[in-house]
DNA sequence: TTGTATGCGTTATCAT
DNA sequence: ATGATAACGCATACAA
């Protein structure tokens, strides 16, 4: 069933049924509606891919993500796949992991079929070394790139990022202005994001003039599932007798290690042990007590990246950087005055 | 850049390129290297649209959701679609949530992209009423549809599934077992794999002989992630003096509601209170003590799936129905002899 | 082994 | 307002 085919039917040339599909305003109403009842009859539907060779477009965006089971982005995905359908696109799907080698492969099978935009998930797709981040920048050259909580400086790159260095500063000094000064910072990634988190838990300290210990800056380097790990690794720092008498972790899955390890040597939370997650994920609310976690409003940032994706694409002129503030949600895990 | 560009350069047709291309085997060793090289050296890519055109098929999968941030569907997403790309195919993601309408219309949606199949992951995608599954019927006349943990009779479609029944039920008769009748059943879902763990639940009790009580299975209508809501459930059953020595849940979210629910009353778990999860997500680990839980071996699923699917589009003949049996990790949540 | 010619189903540019 | 026709870029049957 071709637009040949309807053509005939409704005695017209296919130009004026291809008129009707677009919705073309030269067209008799009579006509229209002699084509559309055919076209409504026959249950016809264009050719994607005939569409997409003369428009050289088929309306599809690619998403680029580490992992799409893990929570966090996992819920990026399906916020922007939805803002996306709502505005005609499709959405492929590429996990990544965290290699840099596959994320180079599978942006490049991406441009290969010919999406009309790139949309990488994660601050994890930028890297320390500028050269590594050059595959993006290649790319820019053929779609525009949205990042998500990433930043490059580069021509048709547009990024759209939270504070994390705030929310994340703005965490510390809740303890700091406790009077909590030995708060260990526990982090589980160096991406762009992580960094920037890292640095808001230090210029708290320097904020009020307090020494930082680099021993309490602890990286852990287990799955980003495995909560037992975590409780695992507290408890060796614990027989290193590093004291101390906050945990605060770049995302909750390390806090709920935190809780866990809490409750298994019998440490009260929150009066001899603060916990702080970030992302304000499921996990927050299985913990007890609960999490006091940042909030980064995952929901509007993923809908203005989609909406600045869609303006760069309709050749509009949309701003390269935005960023959003994040919000710490206080709960059981800390003292809430 | 086309494949005439290419041609013109090598000094060859169109018809060469494409062989060289395609990996045929009918083009001399010398030919090939020489249009490889031009090729690499103009950093040419096929168009997908044309190819599209002529091959009708763009080697894409549509996947059908309800909800990509689901912890369960959000792990079989990443599966599945890592086991296609591994055989050339891409995925294109729609997320329908729950209602029948949008399950329609995004399937119909994917047809109109010209995918080459479908998979739908998650037993949601199969109602009750049957006249409500004609859209998947009517989809499967145009390309073999996928369903994960669903199961339909019909031509061209393809049903992958674990054991929930089975799964059930020797949970239920765990607890059974150890002389424990006042089970109550928690679920938050009537899907089809909803429908079956419940009567798992149901049969372990005729299995030993004991009555079943209807106010041992309680539906909670809250959303997927209240947890705290599970918890106040549970509360208001307590208050209607409703007396019960486990909790089996549909899924660990549920029963991580429990174990709080626990935790706040002061209820010892699990001497006095036994609880069992499903799934063996995250949050199994994340709850303290450890949920036991039921592992259906979603990867193993995801990847017989994916098989059966890529063996379908290759033509080869496939097993409509593929049931794959669970498994009971036993943790701290229970008593285990 | 290689080249020529045609078809795939649209959209868009001309005419009329 | 409508129709004829040329792209779009590839695969492939057929010829050589």
């Amino acid at each position: 069933m071709t637009i040949y085919d309807i053509s005939k039917q409704a005695g017209v040339s296919i130009a004026t049924v291809s008129r009707v599909l677009n919705g073309s305003a030269n067209v008799k109403p009579g006509t229209r509606k002699k084509v559309l009842e055919i076209i409504e009859q026959c249950g016809y539907t264009p050719n994607a891919f005939a569409r997409g060779l003369g428009l050289n477009s088929m309306n599809t965006i690619g998403l680029l993500c580490a992992d799409s089971s893990d929570l966090y982005l996992s819920k990026a995905i399906y916020y922007i796949e939805r803002d996306l359908r709502a505005n005609g696109y499709h959405s492929v799907l590429s996990c990544t992991g965290y290699e840099l080698a596959n994320k180079k492969s599978s942006l490049s099978l991406l441009l290969d079929q010919r999406v009309d935009s790139v949309i990488m998930i994660g601050s994890n797709f930028i890297e320390d070394e500028a050269d590594n981040n050059q595959y993006i920048r290649d790319a820019a050259k053929q779609v525009p790139i949205m990042l998500l909580n990433a930043d490059l400086d580069c021509t048709n790159v547009y990024c759209t990022m939270c504070d994390d260095f705030k929310s994340m500063q703005e965490a510390a000094l809740l303890l700091i202005d406790q009077g909590i000064t030995d708060i260990l910072y526990l982090y589980n990634s160096t991406s762009f994001s992580g960094l920037k988190k890292l640095s808001g838990y230090r210029s708290a300290y320097t904020m009020r003039n307090i020494p930082l210990n680099k021993h309490y800056q602890q990286f852990f380097t287990g799955s980003h599932e495995d909560i037992d790990g975590v409780c695992s690794f507290l408890n060796a720092l614990r027989q290193k007798e590093l004291k101390f008498s906050a945990v605060l972790a770049s995302e909750d899955m390390l806090a709920a290690g935190a809780i866990k390890y809490a409750r298994l040597n019998e440490i009260r939370v929150p009066s001899e042990l603060k916990i702080i997650g970030f992302n304000n994920s499921l996990l927050a609310t299985c913990c007890e007590p609960e999490l006091t976690s940042v909030d980064n409003h995952l929901e509007r940032l993923c809908s203005e990246l989609v909406k600045t994706c869609i303006g760069t694409l309709n050749g509009e002129e949309m701003p390269q950087k935005a960023i959003f503030s994040g919000e710490l949600i206080k709960r059981g895990s800390t003292l809430n005055m």
